[in-house]
RNA sequence: GGGCCGUUAGCUCAGUCGGUAGAGCAGCUGGCUUUUAACCAGUUGGUCGGGCGUUCGAAUCGCCCACGGCCCA
């Protein structure tokens, strides 16, 4: 972290703040530029030195001077701005009075407007032949090393402006996050589904297992939830009318700090009227697909070294075909009933507690076996109804739910079912949690009294999935921590 | 919560066996009118994450703490 008391650098600029507010306004704001670094290559790069001199080509751009080589009584330099960066030849001769001086007072992270023409240096790099030029904003403090930018994580992010300031490619992340959001907005509207907000702040928490984070309201003075899921919300505007719906937005859960989790995370959740899991991954599938290939031109992900063709159709397996398939010395039969679950568990060093049913033990023996190695895109089927308690049970077998999650690169992308609508199996399910929650489960749902009389008018039958963003960025940016896809994750206080 | 690793100049990093702190970039001074990690000459800059201890002497060894990274729960 950079030290708030002045050293010998930051002191510096100061008394150059200091002079410029003598001479008047230290920060003018009445430049405006006409264009950005980006287009010019884009429009004249094809341009040579003589077509650029025939046809002078008059630009004012603005951004930080990122590098600057002075060479007498002539300089070149580096503007950044939102778009990239083009280079700068300042010429005394070319300005004003005393302005090359000033120019030459100026340090590197400066933010400058600047005017005049377009040529090609000899190298041929399009570059501005200033005729004028400004300061519009000091900068008190220095930038990181102009070569290797700034790689100490934590200062990447807890001052992610440095980062996004000094590395390409930190831009090329948030900017690939930002296309990824935008695809998938305009691909459900395009699709006929109506984007909503729900409330962030519940009086019960619900929609996933998983422990809430706790505020509270003055004025009324209860107890809040931060939302763990939408998805209980969007089920009531379906029950609205609201036949094709979806949220992209925050949920908050109160879990540890790792690689893959962040307490406050952004997810998609969708869901439409008369269809069900199997219209879901249809659904998925394509848009997924169509997503990887807009986004990265290419319909196969590169990832830490890997490649995941989406091209290819996914891969479907149940739950236990799946545990079956990694688990060579795991027979179907041992999956059939809870006592040789236990103690393919037990083999597995995976925990049981006595509340665990067979499903539970399935679903740790399957994250712990299986979830990992499923690199290629991979459709899992077959979800135990008890670790489901908002899906819609299989009609062919009651302790199995209508429910699929979709995983790549070993990482869990999406997860859908048909939507259990039957209010008196949803309040027997709440119930359910209940008893876990009474067990110590911190996890398990609450009952949502609210949410069954909705129910109780009738939800169409419907299908609905949740994304996790962030999940998806990091798998499509080659990111090796949610942390290097969110602007700023959260870090503890220094 | 547990294990391993890291924290040295504004940034990127060296620092041997415990002997009193180094480089590059940035900065400062001078030179240089098509450079691009510009170049050439000179030069400033340190609470070695914090604390306690061992020692004649600690960036270096030990213990505790903070923050971060990775792995595990």
């Amino acid at each position: 972290m950079t030290d708030n008391n002045d050293n010998d650098l930051i002191a510096q600029r100061r008394n150059q703040l200091k002079a410029l507010r003598e001479k008047g306004n230290a920060y003018p704001n009445n430049f405006r530029r006409d264009v950005l670094a980006t287009d010019l290559h884009a429009h004249y790069s094809g341009k040579d030195h003589d077509a650029l001199e025939d046809q002078p080509v008059r630009v004012k751009v603005a951004g930080r001077m990122m590098t600057r080589r002075v060479m007498g009584k002539a300089s070149f330099a580096h503007l950044q701005d939102m778009s990239g960066q083009i280079q700068l030849y300042v010429k005394g001769d070319n300005l004003p009075n005393d302005r090359y001086a000033e120019f030459k007072s100026w340090d590197l992270g400066d933010i400058l407007g600047a005017e005049g023409t377009l040529f090609k240096t000899k190298t041929g790099e399009l570059s501005i032949m200033v005729n004028d030029i400004h300061l519009l904003t000091k900068s008190l403090r220095p930038l990181p090393e102009k070569f290797h930018g700034l790689t100490d994580h934590e200062l990447r992010y807890r001052q992610r402006y440095l980062d996004l300031i000094t590395n390409e490619e930190t831009r090329r992340t948030f900017a690939i996050r930002s296309s990824v959001i935008d695809f998938l907005r305009r691909y459900l509207k395009d699709s006929g589904f109506v984007e909503v907000e729900t409330p962030m702040m519940h009086v019960i928490p619900g929609g996933a297992t998983a422990r809430p984070f706790i505020t509270h309201h003055n004025s009324l003075d209860m107890d809040l939830y931060l939302r763990v899921a939408p998805e209980l919300f969007l089920k009531r505007l379906v029950i609205g009318g609201i036949e094709k719906v979806f949220e992209i937005n925050r949920s908050f859960r109160n879990e540890g700090l790792s690689p893959r989790h962040n307490p406050e995370f952004t997810m998609l959740e969708f869901y439409q009227a008369y269809a069900d899991y199997q219209d879901m991954m249809k659904l998925t599938e394509a848009m997924m697909r169509s997503l990887v290939k807009e986004i990265l031109g290419d319909p196969r992900i590169r990832y830490q070294g890997e490649t995941y063709d989406l091209a290819r159709p996914f891969t479907r397996m149940t739950v236990k075909q799946a545990v079956l398939h990694f688990n060579k010395d795991i027979r179907l039969e041992d999956l059939e009933s809870r006592e040789p679950l236990h103690k393919a568990a037990d083999k597995l060093g995976i925990p049981v507690q006595d509340i665990h049913g067979p499903g539970k033990i399935l679903i740790e023996i399957f994250e712990k076996t299986v979830e990992q190695q499923l690199k290629e895109p991979t459709f899992i089927t077959g979800f135990p109804t008890e670790v489901s308690p908002l899906a819609r049970r299989s009609n062919n077998d009651p302790s199995e739910t209508e429910r699929f999650e979709l995983f790549i690169g070993g990482r869990e992308i999406a997860n859908g079912f048909s939507e259990l609508n039957d209010p008196e199996d949803q309040a027997k399910r709440f119930l359910e949690q209940l008893e876990g929650k009474e067990a110590g489960d911190e996890e398990a749902m609450h009952y949502d009294e609210d949410y069954i009389t909705a129910l109780e008018y009738g939800m169409p039958p419907t299908a609905g999935e949740g994304i996790g963003i962030d999940r998806l960025v990091v798998l499509l940016t080659d990111s090796a921590s949610i942390r290097d896809v969110i602007l700023f994750p959260h870090m503890r206080p220094k």
